[in-house]
DNA sequence: TTGTGGCATTGAGCCATGTCAAGTTTGAGT
DNA sequence: ACTCAAACTTGACATGGCTCAATGCCACAA
């Protein structure tokens, strides 16, 4: 099932902040940032390093919300599902991503490995005393979720409300600045996910988003080498193109 | 780093908790329950009561984000504008309900009263300052966030993947439950919200809503007296319609 | 080299929803 | 009671994106 990190040493605490979170190389982009290096060891004791292999499903909708997890390594897709098998992306996570934000005693969305996946994994009950004990950490948690609700919300306008090309150029232009300083966007994409991930997350069809990065091609936005490469050939028309301006 | 718990007071407590939070109606079901009573005088001070007109935007998106809101009274709604004008509602928020949550220092969303409605305004800064102060309000903050996103999630299924008719469904169904007992839910709605704001929410058009709703009527699901009143006849058929079931 | 299976692309036709255009109902103001 | 504007409903038609189906493109195994 999972494979558990070194563990805490039995004998004299080690000179420095104790692995796994003292050498986690996320631990900078990563919630675990609100905590001060004395008390690590105590986040330490909490976190469990899993690893997923691509295409495992390691959060189901509706199971009991046990854990709470942080992306160290590869890309995952969250999602939610109706009966007869409609599938919507709510997002994509990447390293430094926290999952797990829950109000009831469920998960309300499932997650699964694109990639072969590293993580941590945090008891809730354990991180819940945790929270109390280092509000530094919930405020953290607080920005992250406030943050995905803004994204959240983004998301509703462009599912709502965006046309077909305009949602592939919001989503290309979203990937271009994913994890990178603002001012200097990708331009170059290498996409985990397949084309209907794509669809799925952006409301349409596997034949509507070849058929709009065709176009999209056509008109020399992008270029496509090989798919999953992309090019973004013209990032301001794509940016023009994803806010709907004209 | 970390944050001392509340701090005692300085003199003798009042006999009452002060104005106006002391004998606010709307206190057991809003964030600010999350204070004690002897510590409410704190938050009174930061408390401003304002009366929005029906028809008045009070939240601005990309305005500087220089408050917080806490709705007494009325109904409200939330919504991301294209250049356009196309109009993606992205919630309606009612008594009790938490606005400007935020990760930059701007608004993400404008916020319009439909209503004439009452509300507690919070300064920025000075309500971080509480949230400092009183972990038990960042944790209700972070309930509240984590709840608001599940609802979005909900909603991007909703807007990515159902159909016209189960989009009304899942609205009708969703008012229903809306701040009542969850096994007491609802079965004459009063909507205050117009057909365009309801196809501005749902992602389709006003023509398409009002067809749609007809449709419910023929199917004998629901009754219309005369808009905005609804009756729902068969809410367990509305449920299945809702769910996406068979 | 030749399958084989997973993606991705492209075409043809259709349909759910959008658009445009009348009407109808409602309610507030006089 | 009448008027007017705003909200809602309904019909006829248009269309963007979906469905179904064929084909192309690899990577990989035998």
């Amino acid at each position: 099932m999972n494979t558990p990190r070194p563990v805490p040493i039995l004998v004299q605490p080690p000179i420095a902040v104790p692995e796994p979170c003292g050498t986690c190389g996320m631990r900078s982009i990563s919630v675990c940032n609100a905590i001060d290096d004395i008390h690590l060891i105590r986040l330490a004791e909490l976190a469990n390093g899993v690893d997923v292999q691509a295409g495992r499903v390691f959060i189901t909708e509706q199971d009991k919300a046990t854990d709470f997890f942080n992306i160290t390594e590869g890309t995952v897709r969250l999602f939610k599902l109706l009966p007869d098998g409609r599938r919507q992306i709510t997002g994509f996570a990447g390293p430094g991503h926290f999952l797990g934000l829950a109000v009831s005693a469920n998960y309300s969305f499932s997650a699964e490995a694109i990639t072969d996946v590293k993580l941590c994994r945090f008891s809730r009950p354990r991180m819940r005393q945790m929270l109390h004990d280092f509000p530094a950490l919930e405020e953290t948690l607080l920005e992250v979720a406030s943050n995905d609700l803004v994204c959240a919300q983004e998301q509703m306008l462009l599912l709502g409300r965006k046309t077909a090309r305009e949602r592939l150029a919001s989503f290309l232009v979203a990937r271009a600045h994913d994890g990178v300083p603002s001012d200097m966007p990708r331009t170059r994409l290498h996409l985990a996910m397949t084309r209907e991930d794509i669809a799925d997350y952006l409301g349409l069809t596997i034949e509507t988003v070849s058929r709009t990065f065709s176009k999209l091609k056509a008109d020399k936005l992008i270029a496509i080498p090989s798919p999953p490469e992309i090019i973004l050939l013209n990032l301001n028309a794509l940016q023009a193109v994803a806010a709907a301006e004209k």
